[in-house]
DNA sequence: AAAACATATCGATAAATCTCGATTTATAAA
DNA sequence: TTTATAAATCGAGATTTATCGATATGTTTT
């Protein structure tokens, strides 16, 4: 874990928006038409929408989260989906109660 | 309390060890000459001292965090004291396990 | 009042980040 | 096998951050 490149991460409102949107995906975001269900996420086609930013520069904001180990990405077909890695999140949050 | 610029903030090697050197002062820093205490922190030289960077860097770092609300400056004569401000570091925290 | 010292601010350059449109890659549909 | 769609990567300009030395400000000492 590479606390500092959480902080970077989290540096940014769009980017703690996603991620906080991500927590309940069926209250931010239209149910996914080829699969019934969030439970690898959301694709990034939504995500971008919702945030009215470009395709790369949302794919380049995920690739940062992802890097940093705070979200993880699913491949199902042409879709890529993006879900909390909540285990990262726990460890990061108790390191910062310990160490800050 | 702005957690964006907390992070940012919390985003630099330097400026996160400088925070926890200031959790315990007496272990990281020589005794203050004029006053025999760390009660209000630590002056500036010190921690310039122990990071190796520039005095107008460190004034900045300083700067950076008091103004993200980490640390809290007390003027003694010629020097400027910095200690951390507990209080906002938890508000931080409590915030962080909240939202994140 | 002048000199010395600690810190803050200014101005500048290099590096990193933000953001975009264009292109490429991977997969699915026709 | 061509076409369409989703996402990733590339290249570039604008903005922000890192860092320094020089200068300014405030305080103390001489």
């Amino acid at each position: 874990m590479n606390v500092i490149e959480i902080n970077k991460a989290l540096s940014n409102e769009t980017r703690l928006k996603i991620l906080n949107w991500l927590k309940s995906p069926e209250e931010n975001f239209p149910p996914h038409k080829d699969l019934g269900h969030f439970n690898d996420g959301v694709c990034v086609q939504y995500i971008k929408e919702k945030t009215g930013l470009s395709q790369s520069t949302i794919s380049h904001f995920l690739s940062l989260m992802q890097k940093a180990g705070l979200i993880t990405p699913t491949r199902h077909g042409k879709w890529t989906y993006y879900k909390r890695n909540e285990q990262m999140i726990k460890s990061y949050l108790q390191y910062l109660s310990k160490e800050l």
